[in-house]
DNA sequence: CGAGCTCTTGACGGAGATCAACTTCTGTGG
DNA sequence: CCACAGAAGTTGATCTCCGTCAAGAGCTCG
């Protein structure tokens, strides 16, 4: 994980997409001053579950899967993070050791801001504070969502409804290829299904014509066809 | 649904389970002339998905599931409940429509507060406003666990562990039964299967002395067995 | 006391987990 | 640029868990 100084905060736009943009000139230059921004490789871990936080990751560039490991030794992704999300938010405002890890998917690029220069923040600005429980509210929402989603739907749906999501979150290149590509396994431990399992449903959505395939690039080719399976009928 | 004023906010114990503890005298005196207690019926709902909230519920008394309907006509309980908790807070914070029902699991007394009497504080007292952050954040944790749950462990493993969990939670009475009783259903979709299932596991349990049952209550008989269910040996 | 819940049990079928073998891709060093 | 090792993808066979339908017994409350 290399290490160095660049840019400031002031002027970065990923901070438009989060809590900071709340903050004053001031306050960013002070944040600015002791940030580290870290280059992170694909597969690499940002933080690890159980590791004590001193700080947040704010994502520049690349994508992250937030994971947990079962008992019974499977990864199960959480969320995917993408540029201007906040990483481990939460262990700094509980104090408590992260719940999850954080692996980069693709070549990332995250801004460290050390806990101890939000602090002051949080105790003292109420825009931003009340930003950060805007967002945590958000987050809460598609938690109870996604357990719903995992308590009652079945695998193909939740496959169906992941392709879904990956297409309308990182749109597609210009072969119509849904521009995140993620390992089968990786699609897997988002719907919490075996690899096999997850394998055979994309094979089987090709038979149907509603998607294609090229290596391990996705296109989605009959939408409704999809929505209408992720809907029950 | 019955209304009522009783009581007073700054006398109010409950008040000291939840962020409301960190406002000031004023502010409580303010929010305390405003507030609607209510008394809600076992099986009524405190407020149903996809209505608009203007305000919050604090629950005084009783007990309550929150849950949501899914696509298939099933009802998935995300969470439960108790004494001291504030309901609704999340949908007051976006400002959209709940995306869960509450409905009472015995009768309850909530009190009722008008959002326009709490944006105030959440506006100008840093306290409360991060009082209320740590909260979510908490249930953020929580329900971030409860999708690894669902989407990796058995529905046996769920149960067990719903049982533990609810007589950590609530206690035994004087007999050792656990001091909440719900329904077979209920527990059922708590843990996201079907009613059949979940009776049929709780009668291995019982054959495996594990637990005991009496009607609908439930004692348990020997936690360690039940521990190493939910661990996975 | 009986209507309507809730609980219980049985039978059956299908979705998906697991194990195993084989192929294709990818990227790293010679 | 090629070779080769280790990932990742694919497919088949088998077995188990759990969803669903059905029917009867036990509670509980008006």
């Amino acid at each position: 994980m290399e290490e160095f100084h660049s840019g400031r905060c002031e002027n970065c736009i990923v901070r438009q997409l989060n809590a900071l943009k709340t903050l004053s000139k001031e306050e960013l230059v002070r944040i600015s001053d002791s940030k580290v921004t870290k280059s992170i490789k694909k597969g690499d871990a940002i933080f690890e579950e159980g590791e004590k936080l001193n700080g947040v990751f704010c994502v520049r560039n690349g994508v992250s899967k937030l994971s947990k490991m079962s008992d019974n030794g499977k990864d199960q992704i959480v969320k995917i993070a993408t540029k201007g999300e906040v990483l481990g938010q939460r262990s700094v405002i509980t104090e408590d050791k992260t719940n999850l890890s954080a692996v980069a998917l693709n070549d990332m690029e995250v801004c460290y801001i050390p806990k101890t220069h939000l602090t002051d923040s949080i105790n003292n600005n109420v825009q931003f504070t009340k930003a950060m429980l805007l967002q945590m509210a958000n987050d809460l929402k598609f938690a109870d969502d996604l357990i719903v989603n995992m308590a009652q739907k079945s695998v193909k749906q939740r496959i169906a409804e992941t392709i879904r999501y990956l297409e309308k979150n990182f749109g597609v290149d210009q072969e119509g290829y849904i521009a995140m590509t993620l390992t089968r396994e990786d699609i897997a431990n988002i719907v919490g299904t075996a690899k096999e399992a997850c394998i055979r449903t994309i094979t089987n959505f090709k038979k149907e014509k509603w998607i294609s395939t090229h290596g391990k690039r996705i296109k989605i080719e009959d939408d409704k066809a999809l929505y209408r399976l992720v809907e029950g009928f």
